[in-house]
DNA sequence: GCCAACGTTGGC
DNA sequence: GCCAACGTTGGC
């Protein structure tokens, strides 16, 4: 089972928001680096919920992938934020996955708080100009933060 | 609101 | 294939 860990808004989506949907497709990733990792993802692995562009950036709760990259229809659709004219029917660009909602961290384990760990230097999330809106967590630092998140679920 | 960092596009 | 221009992300 691998760890991940995906940024949103929340002012466009909340961890509230996949709580109060239990199940939502993650689409509008229109970086391929993000998307190849969402293609790497399989059923049951763990994301770790980030809001991002707000107040106070944290880790903000857990969700599980039910569903695996498949075509994301809002490349398709003019009227979408997120259409892409270059992604056809028969070669479709953009992936989604469908996540599960799991779990609201009592605390949120804040950006500031996770800069101010030594042991997680190195950390993508943490590193300057890292603008990556999905990325994995290696074992390494999931061994670090696991603790942390498990027990604030 | 500012700005640094980064990805993408398109001209050459 | 290079690189300048541009757009976007996201912390502060």
């Amino acid at each position: 089972m691998a760890i991940w860990l995906m940024k949103s808004e929340p002012d466009a989506f909340s961890i509230n928001d996949l709580k109060h949907r239990q199940r939502e497709s993650w689409d509008g990733v229109r970086n391929f680096q993000a998307r190849n990792y969402m293609r790497d993802m399989k059923q049951g692995d763990v994301v770790l919920f980030y809001h991002s562009s707000c107040k106070v950036p944290a880790i903000v709760g857990t969700a599980t992938v039910s569903k695996t990259a498949h075509p994301d229809p809002s490349c398709w659709d003019p009227k979408s934020p997120y259409y892409d004219p270059k992604s056809t029917a028969e070669t479709p660009r953009w992936d989604q996955v469908e996540l599960t909602f799991e779990s609201i961290l009592k605390k949120p384990l804040t950006l500031a708080v996770l800069k101010s760990w030594p042991e997680l230097d190195g950390f993508p999330l943490i590193q300057k100009g890292s603008r990556l809106s999905v990325m994995p967590v290696e074992e390494h630092y999931w061994h670090i933060l696991k603790s942390r998140i498990l027990c604030e679920k």
